[in-house]
DNA sequence: GTACATAATATTGTATACAATATAAGTGAA
DNA sequence: TTCACTTATATTGTATACAATATTATGTAC
């Protein structure tokens, strides 16, 4: 009886201790350092080209250099960083040309994206998606237009997972995330205001399952972002250090 | 003029130990372990679901668990592998489901690849091409699948390359590994015997830039690779020094 | 001062050591 | 035996130490 007694205190307590107490404790550290650089790269806060210095980011996020050269690996296999050999990691810098074949890229599959997602699109999955708006709305109310590109990276990922096609979804989030890089490189403003508008009358079409309609928003859309850019134009480059100065505070 | 004498010989000597010595002495440790382990996988050596060993595959290439970790990483950030945390590396096992979804994307992709590849595509191009399927041909003559498969793949991967178009390139490299896991996994054989003629087809069709032509090709192609898969099969499991005996021969 | 070669420093690449977790083997009670 | 539990082992996760390479600083000849 004693040892029933010890035996069901101490299962109470392993559940105690991984349900409650290791969600609040846990780091998950490599997540940790892939995200921030992400959020950093895709919030405008590191420009393309930056020379990301791996102690540098090493002090930043308070782990070994191990966590951060996974960190980013992975955000070179996503075409977000350039890593060469000896020489370190860099924020990519997509030249004009790749930003060409990058867009085309996004028209192929998006367009193949709404047409499933027409199909596939529950009742949860429009409100899911009309948040997602409403979040970006609320950014760019703020003037926060970093914040708003990137949550408008958030609604085209998120169709592609409404989509239901895995292999879409994988490769749209590299794609998204390099059309931010070029929109910070080459936008020259006021482009993507719109952008509100045609992700609400996009949404507007695939509720309604109009495949036809919804891709030829989708198309439109993704020729605004080639319309807003000026590809003669040469960006600024940042340094790690203000980009994280949050960290530091 | 001693010195000078002194300083040209050294520059030689550099020029020769950099350029004539050092490629026959590298290994390029990081790409070696990938590569063997992508060939492994992509020539049927290391059935799908098949556990990697980190310290098994250490033994085996040489180098420290540091490469291997990193090797195993970029297999799986190209889907072709599956890193369950504190479970270890396995090969990938698709699912019928994400099979559907892979061959439906390749579908979409594709089909885009083939209408550039046709504007783009040189003599040169051609020709290498054409090499491909006839070292494709030699390997079925010699009774040698999992050749005649891989190179199958990098057949369609030579083409998104000659389309011009570096993210098609990216998410098919991805994509095409994968389809060969798939036909591992489900393929009831027969099905990939008529693929020199299709694969000679579409290079015509391309050659003469018949992108209708060519688009149809492609379509059929790919509906083959899906009729020549039974998805109610089971796969069956390697273990991996059965893979890779030939390295310590 | 400039150009070049050399030395010092900083940065990345790889291997190893230690920590955390999961798996397998062993132990005792019903 | 079978089940719950403990202990031992194996495996993965992370940090650190060392090696190789690149970058910067210094010095010397002209």
């Amino acid at each position: 009886m004693c040892r029933y007694w010890f035996h069901h205190t101490v299962i109470l307590l392993t559940e105690v201790v991984n349900k409650v107490l290791k969600p609040l404790v846990k780091k998950d550290a490599p997540m940790d350092a892939y995200r921030q650089l992400f959020d950093g790269i895709l919030s405008q806060r590191l420009a393309p080209g930056t020379k990301l210095n791996e102690v540098e980011l090493t002090l930043l996020f308070s782990v070994s250099r191990t966590l951060i050269r996974q960190a980013l690996q992975r955000l070179q296999l996503e075409q977000v960083v350039e890593i060469h050999k000896n020489r370190g990691a860099f924020v990519a810098a997509p030249t004009p040309e790749l930003a060409e074949q990058i867009l085309l890229a996004r028209h192929t599959i998006e367009l193949a994206v709404v047409k499933l997602a027409c199909q596939r699109c529950t009742v949860a999955d429009v409100q899911q998606l009309q948040k997602m708006i409403d979040l970006e709305q609320s950014a760019i109310d703020q003037g926060d237009m970093a914040t708003a590109l990137r949550r408008s990276g958030e609604f085209h990922l998120q169709l592609a997972i409404v989509a239901g096609n895995q292999p879409f979804v994988h490769a749209l989030r590299g794609l998204i995330s390099q059309t931010s890089l070029i929109i910070t490189m080459y936008s020259h403003g006021g482009g993507n205001a719109c952008a509100r508008d045609e992700h609400s009358q996009l949404l507007e079409a695939v509720k309604r399952g109009d495949e036809q309609q919804g891709q030829e928003l989708m198309a439109h859309h993704l020729g605004h972002i080639a319309q807003g850019c000026d590809f003669n134009h040469s960006p600024q480059v940042a340094n790690v250090k203000g980009a994280f100065a949050h960290l530091n505070s």
